[in-house]
DNA sequence: CCTTGACCCTCTAGTTACTAGAGAGATTAT
DNA sequence: ATAATCTCTCTAGTAACTAGAGGGTCAAGG
């Protein structure tokens, strides 16, 4: 049984996102000391710390209220595991491919290493210019 | 002279979210008609346009704020244009590399294709498990 | 025994960039 | 004239926290 802060160390999740945790539901309300203090046992550092790993991963944390829930029924077909993981993977694929779009742009910016002054710079005239822009509108 | 609306369907971006802009104090406040409703030139169809863009490509509007305003003084030197638009190349950089580690991991995950049930799970289980994380905690 | 410092409690509000909705007034088309 | 479609302001909600106020608790040293 420990406090708030020795769980916090344990798992490197910050004090107040621990409560924040408890908050919305995905960690369970803990047994209280008389004085009406958080007491925590091993169980919580291991899903404190799959959340932690979950979310170091780009989940959301509905998607690992998800996991958790159906974690706990360990007869359940792993598919649903796998769509949820699979979603993501397809999200973060689609992230890489725009932010390297975006960085291509950016250091042809940045390599546009004109030591003039704004009213010829790059990247100003870049942004503004529609021209440059693939996608619609 | 046009309404809300059309700058609306002109820019793509949505009216609440113009509003929006406005309020941010990021573009100005339009004229408006005798009934009080928002008259928009062509201006205002550029700058839009401008922020839409700097948005697209991932900038803060505080980053897109700081252009307009440099922008604005055409005589100052370039450069500080330029350290914009290199901090950001920067982060999306190191955005690029968190998510590609990210995505290996997931496909490791979701490339498992263990059809059992959730006790087996490959995904539970790696989120579970400390020994695949490389990081601290 | 008492105090000092470090911890813990709850509650509220702030962050970013919007989006959604309520309730009311304005404009446009038929 | 009336209906459909704007537009207005204001408030609150979103995600995942973070920060601060104002107060109670605990362990160690003097």
């Amino acid at each position: 049984m420990f406090s708030i802060g020795q769980l916090s160390k344990k798992t490197g999740v910050k004090i107040p996102t621990i409560r924040y945790y408890e908050q919305m539901g995905i960690i369970d309300a803990p047994m209280r000391s008389t004085s009406n203090q958080r007491r925590y046992s091993n169980d919580e550092v291991e899903r404190l710390s799959f959340i932690a790993h979950g979310r170091e991963l780009g989940l959301s944390i509905r998607d690992i209220g998800e996991l958790i829930e159906l974690n706990s029924h360990p007869d359940k077909p792993c598919s649903e595991v796998h769509n949820i993981a699979n979603r993501h993977l397809l999200l973060v694929q689609s992230r890489i491919k725009k932010l390297k779009s975006l960085e291509k742009e950016l250091k042809r910016m940045v390599g546009q290493d004109d030591g003039g002054n704004i009213g010829q710079c790059y990247v100003i005239a870049s942004l503004a210019n529609h021209g440059l822009c693939k996608n619609k509108h």
